[in-house]
DNA sequence: CGCTTAATTGAACGCGATCAAACTATGTGG
DNA sequence: CCACATAGTTTGATCGCGTTCAATTAAGCG
């Protein structure tokens, strides 16, 4: 099993924190595990802490009126989520669920706040790492703004991490990935086998989506829909 | 004129910087003058530094595919824009331009960071500044997501700033709330019309608009439509 | 005033949502 | 091992909100 000190070093919002206070931030670190489908809080909550996936899944949403949702962020090993409400001092802005089974590293909210007051290095490395998140969350308000259904998975796909062979390996359920870009699953669905049909991508085993176009998928993302 | 000392002293991001770190930022400031319809600077380029409003509008936008605009943020005496690709030290994800005549005071980007690194009160003052506008940001994108035209407009006119007689002065152009809602300017209209004719709100003079049933409106934001 | 730019109103269209049904995948217990 | 149950995905048909195009009215400003 994961120990925090490993979960930790693997984050990308503490690439940039220096050796001694990566160590204050292990001692305050507890691990928390999650079963498949477990709540780990709900909007307005007060904030536990910031969580940082080891293993597994996460999917952080808003829930809007009538139960409709939408997910702000699905979290992999390396991320992080509650950050900003942990920074801030307010109550987490979202819920957040477990989609698979799932290890996180928790640094509680005192404890880290504590850091940041008195770790300076800390501090400016959270600084970067915030900023990182903003402009993520932009460009999540540039996809549902500016583009349509097509242009958003074609931007999607384009900026997901790739597997060693280079394709694209889709979150166990695609609804959630629909949910992120603000569409239905049947939208997805049928707008996915638009871009199939018109060579631009192609699927392989296990969710894993295979580029075959880049070029014309780029153009896609910026607005050009494919023939046809 | 303004000062810079009196426009960085107006600034809710600097708020919780103290005396000392305040007169650094203080030092480094030099004041920017922005003609009515000027380009403050386009996406993509280098980052001059962060930008504090004194006196008059800006709106920040992005440009999509087709010439498309979406207003990112509109940003009033007291506001601040271009301090995320400050921090971070990219480049400006967004374009910003002068609505009216406008006076800013500007925190040279190098100098800035610099500032950043010596001085720790300072870093965390911005901290939770940052983490208030991802709060903003994703208020913003919940918006987009999961309400209908008029759940935009009455929850725009529940947050904004109001006037000393309980107003709420809307931006000089109307399109550019419209295009901040996500909303063309002949839906905003519509539906702007529909909100009086229901009794929600009520139009004042110079753009100035009177929120006549609080409770009812609020609960449009939430997703209930107004009879009729 | 007349000229320009913004706001409003009307009519028709289209993208994506919704409702509904068939199909597929993955388990689970007999 | 297969019948059945459960959950997810795909496909089809229809609907509605907000857009788009077009025309009119209102407002700024020389």
């Amino acid at each position: 099993m994961l120990s925090v000190i490993e979960i930790l070093a693997d984050c990308r919002l503490f690439t940039a924190v220096p050796a001694k206070s990566f160590q204050r931030l292990a001692a305050m670190a507890r691990l928390a595990k999650f079963r498949k489908g477990q709540m780990i809080f709900r909007e307005n909550e007060d904030c536990p802490g910031v969580y940082v996936v080891g293993k597994g899944m996460v999917r952080v949403f808003k829930t809007g009126a009538g139960g409709k949702e939408h997910v702000l962020h699905i979290v992999e090993a390396g991320g992080t989520f509650a950050e900003v409400a942990a920074l801030g001092g307010f109550k987490v802005p979202a819920s957040a669920e477990a989609v698979e089974a799932t290890l996180c590293a928790l640094l509680p909210q005192p404890l880290f706040r504590k850091a940041l007051e008195e770790d300076h290095p800390l501090c400016l490395g959270m600084l970067s790492g915030l900023s990182l998140w903003v402009k993520h969350l932009v460009g999540l308000l540039e996809d549902v703004v500016l583009r349509d259904a097509a242009g958003r998975i074609a931007n999607y796909l384009l900026d997901a991490r790739r597997t060693a062979d280079g394709a694209v390996a889709l979150p166990s359920l695609k609804r959630y990935v629909a949910s992120h870009l603000n569409l239905t699953s049947e939208t997805f669905s049928r707008t996915f086998r638009r871009l199939i049909d018109a060579g631009l991508i192609s699927i392989g085993k296990k969710n894993h989506v295979l580029i075959v176009a880049p070029e014309r998928l780029r153009s896609v993302a910026q607005g050009i829909l494919p023939k046809v």
